[in-house]
DNA sequence: CGCGAATTTGAGTATCATCAATTAGGGTGG
DNA sequence: CCACCCTAATTGATGATACTCAAATTCGCG
């Protein structure tokens, strides 16, 4: 029998090395000087494919590993005390998932698989050690977890003073970013959410989330397929922000 | 003429340490053994009172200090594009302020007094130091940084799927914990921001915060005052979260 | 091809925002 | 010390937005 001690991790321990990642300029070596690059090589780590569906990690769960996107997406979404599912959070390839865990020493949310994925499995612990020798490596995490604080402050502010089609705009935008940023097409993209989560993780219903759709594709905004997604008039997109002038 | 490098910090450099402070169990050496404490003692920092209405640091600021609340109520809050404020924390006692600049080395937020306050500001390079030799202070610090991002997740459920009541409720409750791990009797407190305050960062407007209260005075769950609060059935205001039926 | 799940769309409604008027407080100056 | 003013808070009336319930349609998968 195996040990009890967690659920079973590195499947398969593939050595793998940021130096020679093909995301290593927007994942966990970014900022990093070359030669500091490599000294994080000796950072040991598995690679693990997650299928579509899987659960990475689950609230409650012992903190052990970052984990960083290296394709596919997922979603990070939490169980409310109805039993009804929030969703938190979406990462897409090159980024950062399981900083949350590290407070106090489990996951705050469950990290789902919403396509095939591949991740990097890399324990927090031995990542701290490291950083003990690097005050640059060290600066890089302590950066991230900033930047994840940022981020969901953002959220909050859409959460908190934006209507639905501003909301589902700035989610649209964000995205969009995102995939540019990472080299991928910036106006033409598959959602992989489902109608119900983009509206779990924008505060608004379904049934809004497909309306607001249909808006924005009268509005020519954009050509929605299911969850095929063509950003026609970013410029048009962006001024759904401006124009709040309620 | 004083140097143009940054805003006029210091006044006068009282030199504070950690170990005898009052509220070591809760601020930045929460979690510490006795001797690591005495270690933080080696991390000089200034005391600064801010009166109320004062800004202590503004949003885009360069990112220098971690501020401790000694003693009094911030807020922080960002500028919308359109010139509006949106509130996005409350500061109490114990509680630290400012990790959002690491990100990117400015603040991202204003953190702004809400009464005669007393900060430690605490430069983050010496504490990076510091905490360079001592993983346990590292621990701590990440650790800090980290339940940021969970309480910034609890705001985030609150906007994104409860409705005023419950939004006002589960800020009260939240406010009213805290009070009470400070030793502050935790229902009865004055509340130091204005109903309009108070909507911002939940997400509504000060009318329905207003109406929101009355409902809560008739449902003799509060007595409220305008800003003294005293909460009169702590369990009927919890059961407000559970009585989500809709 | 057929079934179940996801999505779209419609109609009616509840909640919260808006507009507006009134009251209460806190601070200032006569 | 009181009158006055400005701001904060309360309360009411009305309306817009997004939710609920419901039905029709499409999609994806076996």
């Amino acid at each position: 029998m195996a040990p009890a001690s967690a659920r079973p991790i590195p499947v398969a321990a593939i050595k793998t090395q940021c130096s020679s990642c093909h995301l290593k300029d927007i994942c966990l070596p970014c900022g990093l000087t070359g030669p500091e690059v490599e000294r994080l090589d000796g950072l040991k780590f598995a690679r693990r494919k997650i299928a579509a569906g899987e659960v990475l990690y689950r609230e409650g769960d012992r903190f052990q590993f970052i984990y960083a996107v290296r394709s596919g997406t997922f979603k990070s979404s939490l169980m409310l005390a109805d039993g009804r599912e929030q969703v938190s959070g979406l990462h897409i390839a090159g980024e950062l998932m399981g900083l949350d865990g590290l407070a106090a020493g489990k996951y705050a949310s469950s990290a789902t698989a919403l396509e095939d994925t591949e991740v990097c499995a890399i324990p927090y612990a031995h990542l701290n050690e490291l950083a003990q020798q690097s005050p640059n490596l060290q600066m890089v995490v302590a950066r991230l977890m900033s930047r994840e604080i940022v981020r969901e402050h953002s959220l909050m502010m859409l959460l908190g003073s934006m209507n639905a089609e501003e909301r589902l705009a700035a989610f649209l935008l964000n995205l969009s970013q995102r995939m540019k940023a990472r080299g991928y097409s910036p106006c033409e993209f598959h959602l992989r959410m489902s109608r119900a989560e983009i509206g779990s993780y924008l505060g608004m219903k379904l049934e809004t989330v497909s309306r607001t759709f249909s808006a924005f594709q009268q509005q020519r905004l954009l050509e929605v397929d299911k969850k095929h997604i063509r950003i026609t008039d970013l410029e048009g997109l962006t001024r759904m922000f401006e124009t709040r002038v309620h």
